[in-house]
DNA sequence: CTGAAAGCGCTTACAG
DNA sequence: CTGAAAGCGCTTACAG
């Protein structure tokens, strides 16, 4: 696998480098005879040439490589912003790292680190908890970064992000309009502030009314157990209950619990997932859900980092999109 | 973000790169005093030195990134195999791209070429219909590549695929041991072989029995519409019928025309599908699956890239692993 | 219009 | 035990 390089189609095309270099590169300023261009693209051809990267990297100390850090890209939520990520960083001539870190602040470190080693121009970031001194690190060399879908409490950095906190209150808004006897929270016992923000939305907007408020807080982990464990024991069916599944991994446990126990969908309890997912479409009953505008948050990522890469400021534009309520048959 | 160099390591430490160099990549032949390694190593760590990987790939031949081309990375089945791939590469020391080429042949080709532009060691490969042309480009360059999921008809090349034939057959003797007036496969209009297998296991076993078979193949876009479709011109409720969905899309397309059609599992028609995916987990019935062994596919896909980067060959070693058909209550 | 030369940040035989 | 030097494949100011 030994690839011809410049050197190689100057020797042939008996030239120099240089001139090879120039006219590969298109370059206005200097023009090159039609001739020699002609002989260089041919003999490049011949010999099929492919750049090399890695060492016009070097040079130019530009990689046009980013790298992106979630959570888990086998998670339904990711690998479809990986995905609206990914095209849009071809568009804007990128190639893109993947790098999952399972919510663990050590990987996640690693992972920068290997990505900074490999020498990505910037990285698109998902933190996790107990990641700021990660952060800190790479704001201190003025590595060109963004987060997506989370942001941090303490530190202030470019990204994208929705209306966590309003589109809660909207859900708790519109399950107190029907009535309940009692709502149901269901989310993480974590710190990350976006999800504290869902339910702290929630609960705001639920404090002022007279509903009974329970609240199922799980593990990352494990979720799918732990569920089922507190739905048995705080679910009453005797009641009306709405329940609001903070994620499409809750809702998708949730719902299997729902299915396993035969519960009715919206007979005997009303239902609003997080995210939108194939799977709702299997349930039985069409679920309401909250979509988020994978593909707008994903273009602006890139673009703010790529604006970050080319011109790095300190201060972050945050950039907050609005989730949409679709409501289907699952809240009576 | 000007990054520390081994120069600037050197610089201050007074002592030369080359010494540097050697002490960073704690190479055993030469031996460097411990006083002066020590001040080597206070250095870096002081002045926050990360090695530079793309000048080191640029000396070595050896980038360490190795790329990953499928369908699509937002796809379920995908993203999970994307996942272990992750997992076994960087075990292995590489750091992985990713491509999604939507089964187009022009957008798997640039893909090859961008990957083999930024270097990559080699690449794991879900090929699409007619991509011959580019993979036998890759083959010529002596690029190491293997396949994943797929292979190709007429080249023969290192990979890790099911044994979809098999599968199949035991899908339908599986099947005709239950006595059905009718059976139903679902597959997709391609010349993709591994798909083609699923279909002719299938077939061949059907062929001796005397229950009606029924096909419906659909395109790769568009695929709940067209499945919609075919199943209300074929599905016939009088009859005691299976349907044998062949991809875990066309088994949630499938699944969910069941549900909003208001047909019983297996009640009115039993159910097979393919892959698994957390959406069958909320069809009322648990839904019969094949079951593909990931994991291990993809650790064995890394480790025959990871021998073909080391020691190229020609002869491509296909490794076959075994599906398992997960019985549930989704067939009568 | 074209080329010689320096340099990006590394590694590694070679010499001392 | 340590350093000077060449070279990986590019780009680009500079000179002619």
């Amino acid at each position: 696998m030994k690839r011809a390089s410049i050197k190689d189609i100057a020797r042939i095309a008996g030239v120099s480098v240089a001139t090879v270099s120039y006219v590969l590169n298109k370059k206005e300023g200097s023009r090159i005879s039609e001739a020699t261009r002609d002989k260089i693209l041919e003999v490049a051809k011949n010999i099929n040439y492919t750049p090399n990267k890695i060492a016009k990297s070097l040079k130019m100390s530009k990689s046009k490589l980013i790298g992106l850090i979630v959570a888990d890209i086998s998670n339904d939520f990711y690998s479809n912003i990986a995905r609206s990520i990914e095209d849009e960083a071809m568009k804007t001539g990128y190639t893109l790292l993947i790098g999952s870190c399972d919510e663990n602040p050590e990987k996640f470190g690693k992972l920068t680190e290997l990505f900074s080693e490999q020498q990505v121009d910037g990285m698109i970031l998902a933190p996790v908890a107990d990641s700021d001194d990660t952060i800190n690190r790479l704001i201190r060399e003025e590595y060109p970064i963004v987060t997506i879908d989370r942001y941090l409490k303490n530190i202030d950095l470019p990204g994208v992000m929705i209306n966590n906190f309003e589109i809660s209150e909207q859900i708790c808004e519109h399950l107190l309009m029907k009535k309940f006897d009692e709502l149901i929270y269901v989310g993480y016992d974590t710190e990350l502030p976006h999800l504290l923000d869902r339910q702290d939305g929630f609960d705001k907007r639920a404090e002022n009314s007279n509903v009974t408020t329970k609240r199922i807080l799980t593990g990352i982990h494990n979720i799918t157990d732990e569920i089922h464990q507190q739905l048995k024991k705080k679910l009453d069916l005797s009641k009306k209950t709405a329940i609001y599944f903070s994620s499409n991994k809750l809702g998708i446990a949730g719902l299997r619990y729902l299915i396993d126990n035969n519960i009715k969908v919206p007979e005997d309890v009303s239902v609003v997932a997080f995210d939108e997912t194939e799977a709702y479409y299997l349930f039985p009953t069409e679920v309401s859900f909250v979509r988020q505008p994978l593909e707008e948050m994903a273009r602006e990522s890139v673009k703010l980092l790529d604006s970050q890469i080319i011109n790095y400021t300190k201060e972050g534009k945050r950039a907050t999109f609005n989730a949409e309520f679709v409501k289907r048959n699952s809240v009576i």
